[in-house]
DNA sequence: ACCTGAACACCGTTCAAGT
DNA sequence: ACCTGAACACCGTTCAAGT
């Protein structure tokens, strides 16, 4: 847990023991204190190196998609795009509340913005108007960091309380099906659908309709 | 600020407080202990009508979204659907931080319900298949959340630090800019498009290409 | 049934002081 | 230049006790 004796605490010893702590602990369990332990100090040192939790959080951010990869530039822009998303939802599913962490925060990490340029770059070479390309970018991040801060939050306050995502989905669509059939029919009827714990195609389905919307502007 | 005699405290006044200490607070700084003096009680008391804070969190998302209203049903599915988007997000833009709240948080008031009643009717009217139509709804609760969580998040340390969002987004820009040309071209020749301020556009750009991707399925 | 006082184990942050 | 101890003003939550 405490750093023996790696000298010279720097930025990114900070950064490595916050997403210690929080794949520990959690967003809501990330305190200064904790941080600082991981790391063999005492809390107030930190203020050293940061000026504050914020922006341990914003070290934290950059941290999370500092392993960030531009993919292979196979398949048409289209692909590529798809691609994209897959990735970047991959990559905050794989770290424990990455999206609520990385939401509404601008990160500027070398990583992020090489795959940025990349993104831009096939896409404004597949014929999209500058504009269209800068806001086609936009418009998938938004998507895939609100899909998975859905995806990422316990559904309920069944939470934690140790039900599985199946049975928690399950409980919804019970919930659904128990609505008044003459003033819900579409709730009562989809149900099933409305709660369909597939994230993967829920994801897949957003993903390629915005890729189709994008493709019409061409 | 103290509730004077409004006897049986109530789920419902502990909401519309917890609301009005989000608006002048904002979430960071809605803590149990001001809701209760906002409400004219004292802190402990609040467990009493809810079992913790996550619980009154629940019950501020659903005051939330409580305003929520059915678009009239003119124009086709497409008209609507883009209406309900921009309707979702301007009932966030209007409370503080509400995008932050609502995120990834269930909401299920009647209110809530309706409207997702009403979608779903009117896509399956449309012609879209019962998976689709599901898929569809939840896509748009995705773009929005997403789209307003960084929307009202202060873009950067130079937050509430006092700088206007234009002056921000021209710093920004400035950043973009000043990286290397011939590794980054495309975010130096697109710099101005990407820290472009005008957050309806951006908004109303990623709203017709999900429309237009979801038509594509007709 | 509903509310309070007192208490517990935590927080983020500041600041004088150490080395 | 970097770290610590002590302190401040807060937290969420529990629980016995009041009415």
């Amino acid at each position: 847990m405490a750093q023996p004796p790696s000298r010279t605490l720097t930025r990114e010893h900070i950064a490595a023991a916050a997403l210690a702590v929080l794949e520990r602990e959690g967003l809501a369990g990330l305190s200064m204190r904790k941080v600082a332990t991981e790391v063999g100090v005492q809390a107030p040192s930190l203020y050293w190196h940061v000026r504050n939790k914020e922006e341990l959080l914003d070290l934290l951010g950059d941290a999370i998609i500092a392993d960030a990869e531009i993919p292979l530039r196979t398949g048409d822009w289209r692909e590529q795009y798809l691609e994209y998303g897959r990735r970047y939802r991959a990559l905050l599913l794989a770290k424990r509340d990455a999206a609520k962490v990385v939401a509404g925060r601008l990160t500027t990490g070398p990583r992020v913005l090489a795959v940025l340029e990349d993104q831009l770059d096939r896409l404004r070479g597949a014929g999209f108007a500058d504009a269209d390309a800068a806001m086609a970018s936009y418009l998938l991040s938004a998507y895939v960091q609100g899909f998975v801060l859905q995806e990422q939050s316990p559904l309920s306050a069944a939470e934690a309380a140790g039900a599985s995502r199946g049975q928690v989905s399950r409980a919804a669509g019970e919930t659904f099906r128990a609505l008044p059939a003459e003033t819900h029919p579409n709730l009562v009827a989809l149900a099933e659908h409305l709660t369909d714990p597939d994230m993967d195609t829920r994801f897949e389905f957003g993903l390629q309709r915005i890729a189709d919307g994008l493709a019409a502007l061409l």
